[in-house]
DNA sequence: GCGGATATTTGAATCGTTTCATTGGTACGA
DNA sequence: TCGTACCAATGAAACGATTCAAATATCCGC
């Protein structure tokens, strides 16, 4: 048994017509159950197995849909691939998932490998401004939703989230606490996720008259970028210090509580309320387990593959924005003082 | 514009034969310049896309290798993939991802969805034993690679790391650094990688008569688990402490260091020397820089896709199992004592 | 300008499905 | 017994690429 079997040689072995194979495949009513049964036992006995290029040829298009992120490791991908995946298996399609690094061009590989397979749709976050190749794809037909950007909705649907109500809770929260000094830590602030969540902020301590918020810049997003933040912080001095900070995301965070902490000089939330961004798994378990704003990855990537099966079904292109609003989650690190 | 053009259109769009813009395609060099350029020009102005169903069904197999991984948010998956897809790259195959989370319903899944697209063949990072359903595989003609699991050489090609070696190495470390009261932390102990480590620890703790090694057993392998762990050593007091720690994988060894360095009664690394495993970004950027160990998962990625392709180009069925050694990564938290 | 060798191009056959118009059977009421 | 529905099953056409034997063009030396 070299070859795997073809629907042929099944209907053969069943002693029926090719077209009646195909029918207990996909249309299971209209056969009598007696060779329904045939046939099935035959599709066992010589272990058939559809070929999908085939069957795909014919419909004229593939029962799967293309997701490129910028990172699998990146558990707010991860958890939006998986979310996606479970999405699009409730509708019978599969998901071909690829990862571009933050690459444009391993991107571009995927794009075409994508066309090729002639996925149902592309859902896509993308690397840079990709726009003129995306423009290209939906002239050719192929549907694209954008994950975590916002897009101009006369081209594309799109789901994100609202970075600047993040910021804005977050800054909140601490206000909240009864903390006015803030601080904001995040850097580069050309990255836009940053800013928002900085503006966000920002719009929050405007509510209270005798609130100021303080802007340090950190080299990158990284923990040794927190860390040499926190350790600017503890060479002020106690009085200079600010009462609550909000980093611009998780690992910051958790710099920034390695040099207050390890000092000793300082206690969180005590002496300061620390609050993070993303709600990583590391949060929960930090030495002192870190308050933080959650995205709602899940419903993104359910959302993602929900409006790009309303741009395959209707042909009119009507594109959504779907914004979605992250979540507060407290933890110790933002007590009360 | 509604449908996609096929190689017919671009044909009588350059007044050629289809075959002729087939060979442009895969034989360029059958092709004159003259008629190539034409065939080019045809091809960018209709927007053609190669169909990849109709080339895999006249071709009889397709361009593609399926990967099935337990976690693509895990770090060591993560980085296995990328090398997977680079070396594949190379062959001029693209890598379709598949995700498991250690669910053998979505294992199966895949494995159904990848043998109708007919791929190339198999990475698999199984789920439980699923040797049975894997011999199908075989017998059906899709090779299949095993990663990070020792395969029967008999049935499978395998590529793993040797985590007894990784165990010995780590343990042999705290050892040269001088320390003789290891401790071993790590659990459950039916985690075949767990057992694995404290067997390679246990060969090297014999090696010096004077050197002990404790098993200290946790719940899990989570930074919690850990903490826990180094909370019960705390308690015991400076003299039944160890003085050397290997923690069967990072975020152990992070909980251990949290604990001891939380409550400043015990410095890392004068007073105890603390090692983990896997090396995760987050290794670095503790509060001390914590030693590891690294498995070579470019390696393991690379490798994978190279005796795949072995199966798939000879026929006859030798298979290896490529076994790697990992390797020692030594920073602050084993400095010496 | 010719014969032969080589380089290009042609187009029909083929892969394994799905689709659908057609055929063959069966049941039922008149 | 006939006619009418209805239900199952049939099998050829179509999808869009690749392949390959055959046809044609081009080149070379004499």
């Amino acid at each position: 048994m070299n070859r795997t079997a073809s629907i042929k040689d099944v209907a053969n072995h069943a002693s029926v017509a090719v077209g009646t194979v195909s029918n207990v495949l996909n249309y299971p009513d209209r056969v009598s159950q007696r060779t329904k049964e045939r046939v099935l036992k035959a599709i066992d006995e010589l272990g058939f197995v559809r070929n999908d290029a085939a069957r795909q040829l014919r419909a004229g298009h593939s029962r799967t849909v293309g997701l490129i992120v910028l990172d699998v490791g990146n558990p707010f991908f991860t958890s939006v691939v998986r979310a996606a995946e479970d999405a699009a298996s409730v509708h019978g399609s599969a998901v071909l998932l690829g990862d571009s690094g933050h690459d444009a061009g391993r991107e571009a590989n995927y794009i075409d490998l994508f066309q090729e397979q002639r996925v149902q749709g592309l859902l896509i976050s993308p690397v840079g401004d990709v726009t003129e190749r995306l423009d290209l794809l939906r002239e050719r037909g192929v549907p694209t939703v954008l994950v975590d950007r916002l897009a101009d909705e006369s081209r594309f649907s799109s789901v994100s989230v609202d970075d600047d109500a993040g910021g804005y809770l977050a800054a909140r929260h601490l206000l909240d606490t009864g903390r006015r000094r803030l601080a904001f830590v995040g850097g580069p602030t050309s990255i836009r996720q940053v800013s928002d969540r900085l503006q966000g902020a920002q719009r929050a301590v405007k509510e209270e008259p005798d609130a100021t918020l303080e802007v340090l810049t950190s080299e990158g997003m990284t923990v040794l970028a927190g860390r040499s933040v926190g350790n600017m912080l503890v060479e002020r001095g106690p009085e200079h210090l600010p009462d609550g900070i909000f980093c611009a995301n998780d690992l910051l965070a958790l710099g920034v509580m390695q040099s207050l902490t390890m000092t000793h000089t300082f206690r969180i939330p005590e002496d300061v309320a620390l609050i993070g961004y993303d709600d990583i798994d590391f949060a929960v378990s930090a030495v002192v387990p870190l308050s933080s704003i959650r995205q709602p990855t899940e419903a993104l990537g359910r959302t993602a593959i929900e409006l790009l099966t309303e741009e395959v079904e209707s042909q009119n292109a009507t594109h959504r924005a779907v914004v979605f609003t992250p979540e507060l989650v407290v933890r110790q690190s933002t007590g009360k003082a």
